[in-house]
RNA sequence: GGGGGUAUAGUAUAGCCUGGUAGUACUACCGGCUCCAGACCGGUGGAGGGGGGUUCGAAUCCCUCUGCCCCCA
């Protein structure tokens, strides 16, 4: 994990390092239809593999979005980032799949599945209402009642071992076997909507912060270790694909020559589903090549051999994509956490708490109000400013202004901090007059195994 | 299977040997300063894992359970 220096107001080149270091790809900000205050603000600011899903709503094909919650404590701002990128995703077409990590929660927390589940409805559930997910066509989960999830961890975790887990998470000797099952479960959680009981081979889209990204890269790895077919670029340009020979295929797609022969012939049979009229299959050297395929041409190809692969008994996984985006400063100006209330709002926060903690919060401004006229207010590091861009001010323009009054010293810190409480006090108590008018639909938001 | 260590406030810790008011730092909260916040100054909260024993009195000594750490096999 990186530590993000909220005080540093050189965030985008921080940001620019994290791209860097983790593998990710920025975010293609004019590929994106109908983009969101968080896109247009840069605050969703990388993703991974986003192509994919962005090539199916293209297609008008299925796809999905998947995140999760831990059933325990209350659900506050930065669950509300999320919770917004999960309603875009939905507003432009995918289906939404919820987990409530309640075996996690029992396991590594010590709650009940009963205070789990009390919780995830009351806290989390009446929340995601209230922000205006589409019951219809959102899927909340409890792990501990769809078994599959937990399989399908145990199976992935064939393919990765404690070395890795080491390097990735920390772990060492003393870790407890729980958070060692965790993320193989959470695995399953995310690939488990690409079953055919589940909705079926599409791509599903993660929507984190950077600090989940382990959690996918782990995902992503364990969901290519599985796939029977590979798809890579080719030296002389085009793509070429490849058999992968393991435990689990070796008597499907490798016995003798006949069922190799026929193998390959399946594998230029579902491409020419796509149209390419090159296609070099040699069985002999167990590759196919596709000499005029382009790097856009991944996706629809690695979807005909997931489903070839899927036809001859294969599981089929495509590996999640997923979406990052920054954090907001917390309150006191360090990091926001649910474990320090100070730090944040909770969504169901008291207006007078709220009010309080804006008033309390780090300012960007300056020490006397001579100074501040001068010099001017400091907007990446005033939370009543971030605030407004993270959360409140949903009006581009008028955030704008608002920064350049700050920055001229025409707005004072007091003065902006009156405005964004203003905001959240406006927001709040609609969510709060929006959870109580629609509590009848969360029964609605739950999955049929959720009843 | 055997042995050793450890458990104190939200966090990090002192005190235990030699029983007698649980101390410190950060955090939180309140006040001052400040347009506000921070910084700074002043103040206020909050704690010995569970059960049992010894004792007038136990964080401290003993037993036990539980959690965590380590060593040997």
């Amino acid at each position: 994990m990186v530590d993000i220096d909220p005080w540093s107001s050189e965030v985008s080149t921080d940001y620019d390092r994290i791209i860097q270091q983790f593998g990710l790809e920025s975010m293609p900000f004019a590929e994106i239809p109908n983009p969101s205050m968080h896109h247009r603000r840069g605050i969703i600011f990388a993703h991974r593999d986003l192509g994919n899903i962005l090539q199916a709503q293209s297609r008008g094909e299925s796809f999905g979005v998947m995140t999760g919650l831990m059933p325990s404590g209350q659900m506050h701002l930065g669950h509300k980032m999320v919770i917004d990128q999960v309603r875009w995703f939905q507003e432009q077409g995918a289906d939404v799949t919820i987990a409530v990590a309640d075996l996690e929660a029992n396991a590594t927390r010590g709650y009940s599945l009963a205070e789990c589940r009390k919780v995830a409805l009351e806290e989390y559930v009446a929340n995601y209402v209230a922000m205006g997910l589409d019951p219809e066509r959102t899927n909340i989960y409890f792990q501990s009642m769809r078994p599959i999830v937990q399989r399908m961890g145990f199976t992935l975790g064939k393919r990765t071992n404690l070395s890795e887990f080491e390097a990735i998470y920390g772990f060492k000797g003393d870790t407890n076997l729980a958070h060692v099952q965790a993320p193989l479960v959470q695995a399953g959680d995310i690939l488990h909507p690409q079953l055919d009981e589940y909705g079926g081979l599409r791509p599903i889209v993660v929507p984190v912060g950077v600090d989940q990204d382990p959690h996918l890269r782990l995902c992503r790895g364990l969901a290519g270790k599985t796939n029977w077919f590979n798809v890579n670029d080719r030296k002389n340009g085009g793509l070429r694909i490849t058999v992968s020979i393991m435990d689990e295929n070796q008597s499907i797609v490798a016995g003798d020559k006949a069922t190799t022969k026929a193998v390959f012939e399946q594998i230029v049979g579902a491409l020419k589903g796509l149209g390419y009229s090159d296609i070099m299959a040699d069985a002999k050297h167990g590759i196919v090549d596709l000499p005029a395929a382009t790097k856009s041409d991944r996706y629809p190809i690695r979807m005909a051999l997931l489903t070839l692969e899927r036809s001859m008994g294969g599981p089929g996984l495509l590996q999640p994509s997923s979406t990052y985006h920054r954090f907001a400063i917390g309150m006191t100006g360090g990091k926001m956490s649910s474990s320090m209330p100070e730090t944040t709002i909770f969504l169901n926060e008291d207006l007078k708490k709220m009010e309080k903690k804006f008033k309390r919060s780090f300012s960007g401004g300056q020490s006397t109000v001579e100074e501040h006229r001068r010099l001017g207010g400091n907007p990446d590091i005033d939370v009543a400013f971030q605030y407004l861009k993270f959360f409140f001010e949903e009006d581009d323009a008028a955030l704008e202004e608002i920064r350049r009054g700050y920055v001229a010293g025409d707005i004072l810190s007091g003065e902006l901090k009156m405005m964004t409480v203003d905001k959240a006090s406006t927001w709040l108590t609609e969510l709060s007059e929006l959870r109580e008018q629609n509590a009848h639909l969360v029964d609605e938001f739950l999955a049929d195994d959720a009843r």
